[in-house]
DNA sequence: GCGTTATCGTACAAAATGTACGTTAAAATA
DNA sequence: TATTTTAACGTACATTTTGTACGATAACGC
């Protein structure tokens, strides 16, 4: 562990928080790096000293947060990765964690940001998800696993975008049961479908 | 049906084809519009006289292609909207589309681009699956239409997107057929799961 | 053929970016 | 506390991209 100047922290610590402000007032798209420098109360040359642009800027600020999750998430996984109880578990961590900072979310998540973070947001899941794969043997798995983890991470980001972006009509928890529900045994039992499934 | 002069056409078309161009070469964010203009052998004047900027003719240019998959889909969705010969058969249309123009595809859902067309892909998918559960009483939907849609596009554009990435390792049938179990029936028989489920 | 108009050719102002460098002041260290 | 280190300031400058303007030219529709 390096120590870092505290100039240093505290700089990146305003700059994050004025990026914050203003994507909640103005949205991504429409900030330049004076505006976030403006706000922070910053010389605009500070800011190359800490990142190459603003979308670097974006994603440690993400990652931040997104931190938090990623240790609730671990020490849950932790126990017994794939019992029903503790997929539920996931679910609503995730779904309380994006609740807790839906204004910031819903922008990010909405793709108002010209970055696709997103996508780095699936591609954690999908990691996490290959990992509590990983201890089944794969000849158990009637797909890939690579499919699955993409199925499952997908789908709950679907929903997850959905639910922030309707201004979360339902609760977590709820939302974290339907998740369950379809993840687990698709829409075919919740559908009043024709039997012919393949 | 207007008459539109035969120069704005070809105009239009010239844009069109240098962008895709373009995005192949060296992927959307890098380009300007005078990059676009120059491989159109246009003024940069000219592009402003058609679109707002980049990313309206990146969606008009999206829009066509994607005409293409609509009338498919609408046609083959007037048959008999839920059967299970029918989901297989969207779901099929769907990955053949993106394998036919994959290199296009593969960048723009990818995220290199900073607009988010998997959005405007999403939202179009969720719109023909709303109304496809339109015709079915909600009273006999178990969950709400909206989460049900929201479910099945995001799954699919997961799947696809990832397949697209991975170079497309399996083939459009193998992943319509793959998407189709998972969306009706999801992990829970696929998995090696306990069988406690709420 | 004749009126219409899309595109050309060129120009200009404004905004944002990325970088440079001496100065100031806060932090780390001894 | 004294000294060294360095983060941030303050300012400047070149470059790129954008958006718009307007008369001239040539292709189009009728």
């Amino acid at each position: 562990m390096e120590k870092i100047d505290r100039r240093v922290l505290r700089t990146r610590a305003l700059l994050r928080d004025a990026l914050i402000a203003l994507i909640l007032e103005r949205g991504y798209d429409e900030l330049t790096i004076q505006d976030i420098t403006n706000k922070a109360d910053l010389r605009r040359a500070t800011f190359y000293l800490h990142y190459r642009d603003k979308e670097e800027l974006l994603l440690a600020t993400l990652a931040e947060s997104f931190n938090t999750l990623v240790r609730e998430m671990e020490s849950l996984i932790g126990s017994d990765a794939l019992a029903g109880k503790t997929q539920l578990a996931a679910f609503l961590i995730t779904f309380r964690h994006a609740e807790a900072q839906h204004r910031l979310y819903s922008v990010i998540l909405n793709g108002q940001s010209g970055v696709v973070v997103a996508q780095h947001i699936r591609e954690y899941l999908v990691r996490l998800l290959l990992g509590a794969l990983h201890n089944t043997p794969p000849e158990q798995l009637a797909l890939p696993a690579e499919v699955l983890a993409q199925y499952i991470a997908g789908a709950e980001l679907a929903l997850l975008t959905w639910w922030l972006n309707a201004g979360m009509p339902y609760s977590a928890q709820q939302m974290a049961e339907m998740t369950q529900r379809l993840i687990l045994h698709g829409v075919a039992d919740v559908l009043p479908l024709p039997k012919n499934t393949p």
